[in-house]
DNA sequence: TAGATTGTTAATCGATTAACAATC
DNA sequence: TAGATTGTTAATCGATTAACAATC
């Protein structure tokens, strides 16, 4: 019955930048904020949000706008972000660190609980509070304790092994950062293929466009 | 007069997706590949691939398909990555290095020919191939080098006076990295924001839903 | 009351899919 | 020739925009 069980992908995509203005605005104590204002942060339409958004409920009051806090609150709901899974991440290279220390730290939906490595040089050292263990570790690992999602940082040629013991081992789903996309031939997984070069070849895109106006 | 003049936008987002399947294509020494074949690798139709690379020329043969090098040299250059920027990337924390390392030096568009830091333990030491540089020196080097384009990897706070600073040293595009969404006031300025953890989102959407289904 | 702003419907626009003749 | 596969048109589907009555 509820409206908030068919959103569209469109909107499920365009949820996370809604919540990061939300939380800006909760943080700096906004009560409520209309969908022009949401729209300009936006770069669309208040005709766009108010669509969006009236699509989970109805939480603006005409003359006045959107409550914040509750806004806030529901997006996180349907994102799931007020769970935690346990999450490891392996491969402790330059973005395995970047991941450990500046993503996973805000504490959203994953709790880093492992990190693996097969450089003998790297084992035993410390990334964000925790040792990084040997990738033959893995298996026993995750079994041990259920861990749901793995973080990839390898170099591509290493991607579908790993990603075939941690399914074996239990893992279900992948934030995969190897420039591979992983294709897993169950469907009961879900993988969330990393290209952040895709945003740079963008950039050079809109780039050349502009110089050839 | 060229078909190419109006790819729309949804075509232009697929464009570094379809680029990535055709360069591995293309170092294997497959010489043609099919509608068909593009669209399981995209996770797409055929008939919208079809569409799709219609809208820049026709590279197709009936029964045949799609020249493999020639459709990657025409997505090379709609994307405009045969230039060559100069780049600067300012911040040589965890992400500025995994940028700089991993990211970089594909060599592709971009050429990284600074990095900048205010922290003065890390001024002085070699980050791929390049010397990190007081931030002090931002500006002197932007307007000599003829620097095109910013990585920002500094903290959220620190990104809007930055980025002032690099627009008046005729900086005019940026490739953002902060966690936070600069909004240049200029409208003759490009930026890409980048935020790792959207994708993040979106992994725990699909488990939740998953899991409650 | 007057001004602001929502929720919702209808109209428009654009993107995807289906189908098939053309041709390698 | 038969099989494969394109290019392109038309049909469908979905997403965005515009408009306005309802209401704070």
């Amino acid at each position: 019955m509820a409206k908030r069980d068919n959103i569209s992908s469109s909107v499920i995509r365009r949820l996370p930048r809604y919540y990061r203005f939300l939380r800006e605005l909760d943080s700096r104590g906004v009560t409520h904020v209309s969908s022009g204002e949401l729209a300009r942060r936006m770069r669309s339409t208040a005709s766009q949000v108010r669509q969006d958004l009236n699509c989970f409920g109805e939480f603006g009051q005409q003359g006045i706008g959107y409550n914040v806090s509750m806004l806030r609150d529901v997006i996180e709901d349907i994102l799931g972000i007020k769970c935690m899974y346990p999450a490891i991440l392996i491969g402790a290279g330059n973005i395995g660190h970047a991941i450990a220390n500046q993503v996973m730290f805000e504490g959203r939906c994953f709790e880093l609980i492992g990190i693996f490595d097969k450089d003998p040089d790297k084992i035993g050292s410390d990334v964000g509070g925790l040792v990084i263990q040997n990738v033959d570790q893995l298996e026993s690992f995750c079994r041990s304790h259920y861990v749901t999602t793995a973080i990839l940082c390898v170099p591509k040629a290493a991607v579908e092994p790993i990603a075939e013991t941690l399914y074996e081992s239990g893992v279900r789903s992948f934030w995969n950062f190897s420039h591979y996309d992983l294709n897993m031939k169950f469907d009961n997984v879900i993988v969330e293929n990393v290209h952040i070069s895709d945003s740079l070849m963008q950039l050079c895109f809109r780039l050349k466009k502009t110089n050839s106006d």
